[in-house]
DNA sequence: GTAATATGTCAATATGGCTGACATAAAAAT
DNA sequence: ATTTTTATGTCAGCCATATTGACATATTAC
């Protein structure tokens, strides 16, 4: 286990095409989001809920009173899809509806207590390793971190995104 | 639809719990690796495969001669998992095998000539995207992103994963 | 009053994970 | 030489999460 090498040993030593600096920066962000993610993923498992629970209860968490289509834009999925996991997060009672004041169309999400807490729970972890990371790497890393994760987002989305983050 | 706000209209001022910087930096992650997957993501739909085609494609390219255990490994899935895209990537003459030479029980993976346009295929427009970033946050920043994706690595992985990322 | 919007829901389908069980060939250990 | 372990493959079934398409309701906007 400990041994175990990733090269091939029978690698032939020329290699291929890309640029072998962007390729390494895609591999490492691919290892980081896996592990960046199995910290919620673990609990969650053990709870009997999916990564899509954990997703809907952070951003109403960070959000409260969003409503559904600005949560599906940001998730990217259908409402069918949010629909199925958001009626188990309402039914369990995570998340609650109120009728918008100006517009009494649209439901508007918060947590509940019960909701706030088991949001915590799957964050806590995921924060500390980031908060470890950040330690680790001094602040001018997490700078040049962020900037370029920001230039990573579609344009055509980034400043809509970067103000929704920063918003508060 | 440029308009939407993400912040919720009727969103107490009063904001909850963990530092903020660190959601912003959880969010940011989230969105910037949405982006980042979305460029294969689309070429895959259109092609009838799906991300755990590019996964396996990708890393095949990238270590030629890898094993199935090693692709397990850093997959993080079961070989039942991988097997059933590991097939149809076998018969649509994407990947071959060949048995190891020290240990015959070994099938050690290779791209084929086709596999290897596929892969070019996908990942050129996510590798694009990877190097507009860097250019547009500059070599600092790149820097910085780097140690603190490492340092996003499980502790117990980061050596093994880090030092295969920069073989050869 | 009609059209558009915000939301919800039913049904069918696909992908990609999982567990458990079992099979084969080759290497390693005794 | 026999037994055990390892590397791989495969069958079957289950679950979570995504999709498309169709349709329903309430409310707002024109």
């Amino acid at each position: 286990m400990a041994d175990i090498k990733i090269f091939a040993a029978e690698t032939p030593p020329e290699m291929a095409g890309e640029p072998d600096d962007i390729r390494q920066a895609i591999e490492l962000l691919f290892f980081a989001y896996r592990d960046f993610t199995s910290d919620p993923d673990l609990i969650l498992l053990r709870s009997g809920y999916g990564r899509a629970h954990h997703r809907i209860l952070h951003f109403v968490g960070a959000y409260p009173g969003i409503n559904v289509a600005q949560l599906l834009r940001i998730l990217r999925i259908t409402k069918q899809s949010l629909g199925r996991v958001l009626k188990q997060l309402l039914k369990q009672g995570f998340v609650e509806q109120r009728p918008g004041k100006r517009d009494r169309r649209q439901r508007l999400l918060f947590l509940t207590e019960k909701g706030r807490k088991f949001e915590a729970q799957l964050s806590t972890p995921q924060q500390k390793r980031v908060q470890q990371a950040f330690t680790a790497a001094g602040p001018d890393a997490v700078a040049g971190y962020l900037k370029v994760l920001e230039h990573l987002i579609d344009e055509t989305e980034r400043k809509f995104i970067i103000d929704a983050i920063k918003r508060g």
